[in-house]
RNA sequence: CGGAGCGUAGCGCAGCUUGGUAGCGCAUCUGCUUUGGGAGCAGAGGGUCGUUGGUUCAAAUCCAAUCGCUCCGACCA
């Protein structure tokens, strides 16, 4: 690209609308334009980086006998209704009818897209497994888009999917795709951590799934990892065990007047108890289709609920927390929850399995303004039922090795993959013939990949103060050609040069714009190309030489002008080995 | 959807309290000068003040409604 002639413009000021680096420097080094709430253009230097991106994908992918195809975007309702996800879905979609009345959608993900193709073209087992994928459009109706590209409405994903006559071949291709994932990060030279995952709505409960995480402070995802064995899990399926001493105690349940105390650090404060010896009392709806039934966890005063794990507890379409009203209608005052003489007709009762049942707890008194003291939940309370409900934390005893201590790192979710079982082909009712002639379900496995989201990722993880810091990989050009001068001839030199290094596969963006240097040099630092070429008529004329200069480190070079092409490929060549080796964690 | 805030030129903002017919910086255009870290001088273009309605002799300014955007929360393969 001249940039004389290309469509290329930065800004110097920063957006006010972004917050975290990646989206700020997107939009000032001219990558994106935002046309809507969580609607973006790509300009030509993102839409580059984005195709980088995606052919790194589909380099790896066919590595693993994986062929693209493209499902169409808008789909219609009937496939949605067979699988059962038109009405699950909802809020998430964009629905939309035709000119004749037709449900449809803009697909927010294409599991029944792909099995739709899948059931037209396979029927023996003798055709599988088969992995298929795409690089396509997917709209999310997300309720507060934010951060730019990282949580857009609309967005570019890969997703794949594959086929599988039993469990053997599925989980196979699971750690084949695993391979897959790895390689296309590392390649990408990013630090990143594979963890342990939730399905949600998209498995059955309990399959395998497992997310790639890049490593990023402005991350909106939490990571419990431990130090000593190498387990990763995302928080809300991480595994911890919290370790406590409880008090014991002889003494009768007692209750006590708690004027206004509602909140755990008023009781706890004004009875000077620290909050793990009280029991912390929440109340959730759970809801399947009309059924509402209510739920009281009791946690330890200072643990979290892990509403996944209660959401699968419950085994309910979707969990709420109670609000006042629920809790009148219930006779409960919020604020004085507690176990102790609870109508079990009313609301089910669930301890958290961190509690010890035989340690005494202050707990809600289920009058306003009382809490009770040493109540010993198997000692006054006859129903007990325990489950595990808490959210894991940072400071918890790994669960795997049982010696580490999970740390929290925050990281950006840019793929996940899973074993779908049958979940799909039983609710769509596909079949194949296994080797007996006997009709089976097929089993799926998908892999999501944002490609998008993975080019800000990539941004997150490489910028400083002056702007953008491209992996090689990804990197809109390779070569960011400076030239310095208003003397004909030189800029004929830097035309020679431009198509030389082009001629020899540099991709070259060549500044011949008439500005002055420091205003190339600023825009060259903020758009972050993996090298830089300065042709200046001051330094030529003296000693014949250009000057070539890595992004990253800054390190500068004078180099002959016979001497570039050479030069040129060696820096990259050897930077890209760099990153490659810096990738992971 | 609940809470908060903001909509004035492409971008960043002032003006609004106390109504009098719109301004600054950057960007853009022209000319001259300038070329190793976002140049200087001189001039120019560009705004239904988000929209609609109301109050008023007069509304960017006051009132109401509405739309859009952003932040916090809930939501999230």
């Amino acid at each position: 690209m001249k940039l004389s002639k290309g469509f290329w413009q930065t800004f110097k000021e920063t957006p006010t609308d972004a917050e975290i680096p990646s989206h700020q420097l997107m939009i000032r080094a001219g990558l994106i334009y935002k046309q809507s709430a969580g609607l973006f253009a790509y300009l030509p230097m993102g839409l580059r980086a984005l195709q980088k991106v995606e052919n790194i994908i589909r380099q790896e992918h066919a590595k693993a006998d994986c062929y693209e195809i493209r499902a169409s975007v808008i789909t219609p309702a009937e496939l949605w209704l067979e699988s059962g996800r038109w009405d699950k879905m909802e809020g998430q979609m964009l629905k939309m009818k035709d000119r004749a009345g037709r449900e449809l959608c803009v697909s927010p993900t294409a599991e029944e897209a792909f099995v739709d193709v899948f059931r037209k073209y396979v029927s023996s087992y003798k055709q599988l497994p088969v992995c298929l994928y795409q690089i396509n459009t997917k709209f999310r109706d997300e309720i507060r888009p934010r951060y730019g590209v990282m949580r857009s409405r609309e967005f570019i994903m890969k997703d794949a999917y594959s086929f599988h006559p039993n469990e053997e071949s599925m989980h196979e291709t699971y750690k084949k795709m695993y391979d897959v994932y790895s390689n296309i990060w590392n390649r990408m030279g990013l630090k990143y951590i594979v963890v342990d995952a939730d399905g949600g709505t998209m498995a059955s409960a309990g399959s395998r799934t497992q997310e790639f995480q890049v490593i990023a402070d402005s991350g909106e995802d939490r990571v419990l990892h431990c130090p000593e064995c190498g387990y990763a899990a995302n928080i809300e399926a991480a595994e911890g065990k919290r370790v406590i001493e409880f008090s014991k105690t002889d003494k009768k349940i007692e209750l006590v007047d708690t004027p206004d105390k509602k909140t755990m650090e008023e009781v706890c404060g004004f009875l000077k108890v620290d909050k793990k010896h009280s029991l912390k009392s929440v109340v959730y709806s759970a809801i399947t289709g009309n059924d509402e039934k209510f739920v009281l966890v009791l946690l330890v005063g200072d643990d979290e609920l892990n509403e996944i794990k209660l959401k699968t507890l419950m085994k309910c379409d979707h969990l709420r927390p109670a609000l006042e009203g629920d809790l009148d209608k219930l006779q409960i005052p919020a604020g004085f929850l507690g176990p102790y003489k609870i109508d079990r007709k009313k609301i089910k009762v669930v301890y958290d399995k961190a509690i010890d049942l035989s340690a005494s707890f202050v707990t809600g008194g289920l009058q306003k303004d009382k809490h009770y003291l040493h109540f010993v939940p198997n000692r006054d309370d006859k129903e007990i039922e325990v489950s595990d409900l808490r959210l894991s934390n940072a400071g918890d005893h790994c669960s795997k090795c049982k010696k580490g201590i999970l740390k929290e790192i925050k990281g950006i979710e840019v793929g996940q993959i899973f074993e779908l079982g049958d979940r799909y082909t039983k609710s769509m009712n596909v079949t194949i013939l296994d080797q007996n002639g006997k009709a089976i379900h097929p089993l799926m496995g998908c892999y999501g990949i944002g490609t998008t989201r993975t080019v800000a990722a990539a941004i997150e993880q490489n910028n400083d103060a002056d702007g953008i810091i491209w992996p090689v990989s990804i990197a809109p050009y390779h070569v960011h050609f400076v030239v310095i001068s208003k003397n004909e001839d030189f800029i004929k030199m830097s035309y020679e040069i431009y198509d030389q290094l082009i001629h020899n596969g540099i991709e070259v963006v060549l500044d011949d714009r008439n500005v002055g240097p420091g205003f190339k040099f600023k825009d060259a630092d903020l758009l972050g190309l993996p090298l830089r070429l300065t042709l200046g008529e001051r330094d030529y004329a003296q000693d014949g030489m250009l000057e070539i200069r890595d992004r990253r480190s800054g390190k500068a070079k004078k180099i002959m002008k016979e001497n570039l092409i050479q030069e040129i490929k060696e820096w990259l060549l050897q930077k890209q080995n760099d990153e490659l080796k810096s990738a992971r964690v």
